[in-house]
DNA sequence: CGCCAGGGCCATA
DNA sequence: TATGGCCATGGC
């Protein structure tokens, strides 16, 4: 089964996904994704979420609105997203970041992925995430459920981030859209199934997937070896590697 | 109740 | 290059 197999395997399981979950509250609408993508650092969505409305309320809507804010209104209303010391940091780093193009519009144009990097406090996932969702780049997002579910499969063993991220761009045609849909499809499975303790019956991937056992209880703790749950795996062996 | 979320930075070895 | 400590809150 290759990528594309999976893609529409979980697409008919779960259905359009229509992610990211914004309202159009924000000012552009796509920089609620950029401060999203900040606040959900190793963060709960609903967590993330409850500061993005306390945003709304204290009508901190724009890049200039963060930059603006008066001393510790930001930290107070991003607060239940927990680490808001260092995130209202990186949301002001951002903010800056995205004015020194002359506003979103300039922004979301010109910048490269990069120049995102360079920014303090934004890492792969945040930039791509970035890219992908608020800017509509053909960028495929890799998260910690991506890892979980793809080692767990058996489809791919190791690898750092880039390489991860080449292995399902060069396995997928370069569409924003389907890279969109398919990253929120694997998290839907990661949350519904492929937990870290898995839930394997009724999985959609469970034919085919190395370390699924079929009745459904959790997999022994035996055959995890990793804290995530990943199973024992040979060095090059079975899975298809991450790189060419 | 204790565990842990849609990471990333930094100090250490 | 690769671990480990750190950041912090609320859902479950």
């Amino acid at each position: 089964m290759n990528l594309l197999g999976i893609y529409s395997r979980l697409l008919g399981t779960f259905g359009p996904q229509g992610w990211w979950p914004t309202k159009n509250r924000f000012s552009p609408p796509e920089w609620e994704v950029c401060v999203g993508a900040v606040l959900t650092q190793s963060t709960n969505w609903k967590n993330a979420e409850k500061a993005l409305d306390n945003l709304e309320k204290e009508r901190v809507l724009s890049p200039a609105d963060v930059a603006g804010a008066k001393d510790g209104a930001l930290e107070e209303a991003i607060r239940p997203s927990g680490f808001y010391r260092q995130k209202a940091e990186r949301l002001r780093a951002l903010a800056g970041f995205v004015m020194s193009f002359g506003g979103f519009g300039g922004f979301s144009e010109e910048v490269t992925r990069p120049q995102l990097l360079d920014v303090k406090g934004l890492g792969p996932e945040t930039v791509d995430s970035i890219l992908l969702y608020a800017i509509g780049r053909p960028v495929f997002v890799i998260d910690a459920y991506t890892r979980r579910v793809f080692t767990r499969t058996g489809f791919c063993a190791d690898g750092d981030y880039e390489g991860w991220r080449r292995l399902f761009e060069s396995g997928l045609p370069e569409d924003a859209g389907i890279y969109r849909e398919f990253h929120a499809l694997i998290v839907e499975l990661a949350k519904k199934f492929c937990r870290k303790e898995p839930l394997c019956a009724g999985c959609p991937l469970m034919s085919g997937c190395e370390s699924a056992h079929p009745r459904g209880s959790p997999a022994p703790a035996s055959m995890r070896s990793s804290p995530d749950g990943e199973p024992p795996r040979q060095p090059g062996g079975g899975a298809r590697p991450a790189r060419t």
